[in-house]
DNA sequence: CAACCACTCTTTGTATACAGAGACTCTTCG
DNA sequence: CGAAGAGTCTCTGTATACAAAGAGTGGTTG
């Protein structure tokens, strides 16, 4: 997610309606632009540095993701997450991602998740270190989804699933971390990971399926909890 | 799919970038703008009767939707269908309409399951009326997609579910109707109706999966006979 | 004769100007 | 005092003009 095009550092030449998009994108999910948030072309035109065409365009393509709607005559407005649509959402999810992992079960060069497998024995170790290990921790998880998103093999999937994580990503900044709940997220991933290089595709499914259904009371607790007292919560994966 | 917006007719005021993104999305689903043809703005814009501006809008659209591809320098071009790709939407269109069957089942109210089911049970007799009789089943196909669309509340799925059914109707084009094949079918969604009356997820999505199975079978034998021979082949659902 | 370079031409990408639709406000009337 | 209506004003929707990037082509040179 994070690599989308950082990781090489060839963003010289850029269409501006990519860069507004990017910007708007990045802005939506890390939370700058709340849900709620009021988008007036000429006002964000303006901020960006580009006019309004490639705005609109960026604003479009920001539509079809689901991150923003129209409202009828006055602009646009980002899209808010009620904890109905969290659900919703996490029943698309475990659609696809059980899918997903079947087929990569079927289809993967064990290679690739062999390393995993061990990066992600250290998990434990990993997240005893803090703020650092913990985002190494979801650099891994990162990495094991782009692993199950080549051994898929099926860009229409793949696709669906980009979309939901989209989503998942503004869901993820509702709550805190929850050390417990990020250690057992480590031994599901293992879980997974060990059926995917079994070759075994209805393990793999059902263990993505229990993992996701662990995953949605953890958000779903870290809401109510959030809600409840004031900020100090915990997260899913 | 047909009653998009012609059921009422009120499609006085329509902006520009809407007609043009109806009219490019209706002729590449029916085939008037054939995989791999190249899209101009200018052209296309002269053609359908806007100006470039909201035709750019369509297009990005249609990308979106992944029916038109940018060829880097030199415009856009409808995407082609694969039989590979074919195999790999039918992956994300079991797993999304398993978990819809699944959820329809679960949540559904009787009534209109029930409505349906008479209706399914005439279908043969439908079915020996020739075209018409063909038509009107294919309507009482979308009645039920529809219905499970209502049962399963669920944007995000159906969603989804809606972008595969694009593709669809792309791929129902590239093979003629089996008549023994869509008596079965009537038959396979029979069970899945019967599965969702009965409030029993399990069952209905298992029928859902057999029913998938069966259509992708009559697909891609439809096509490999229509590529053999000339052009008399047969299609699913 | 082939390969490379420069030029032109096509086509997209962007900016801006204009028009129309809808919302808000202020006023007026009941 | 409230409600309705007209006017204004803001914002989107569309068109067009301009700029820049890429591809194709022709010529020239080794």
């Amino acid at each position: 997610m994070y690599t989308e095009t950082a990781m090489l550092g060839l963003d010289v030449p850029l269409r501006a309606s990519e860069r507004a998009y990017r910007q708007l994108r990045g802005e939506i999910l890390n939370g700058l632009l709340a849900p709620g948030a009021a988008l007036l072309e000429v006002e964000q035109a303006e901020r960006i540095g580009v006019s309004r065409t490639p705005l609109r365009e960026a604003v479009a393509r920001l539509i079809a993701d689901g991150l923003v709607v129209g409202r009828r005559g006055r602009g646009f407005e980002v899209t808010d997450i009620s904890v109905d649509s969290i659900s919703e959402l996490y029943e698309l999810r475990q659609a696809l991602e059980v899918q997903a992992s079947r087929l990569a079960a079927t289809r993967r060069d064990p290679a690739p998740f062999l390393k995993l497998r061990d990066a992600f024995l250290t998990a434990p170790d990993l997240l005893d270190q803090g703020d650092i290990g913990v985002h190494r921790y979801y650099v891994l998880i990162d990495e094991l989804e782009d692993a199950v998103d080549a051994a898929v093999e099926n860009p229409f999937l793949v696709g669906a699933l980009h979309a939901v994580r989209t989503h998942l990503a503004r869901i993820r900044r509702l709550a805190r971390r929850n050390p417990l709940r990020l250690r057992a997220a480590a031994g599901e991933h293992l879980l997974i990971i060990d059926a995917i290089i079994a070759g075994d595709p209805l393990l793999a499914g059902h263990a993505t399926h229990i993992h996701l259904h662990q995953s949605l009371l953890s958000v779903l607790a870290a809401i109510d909890a959030g809600s409840a007292t004031s900020r100090s919560t915990t997260t899913a994966d």
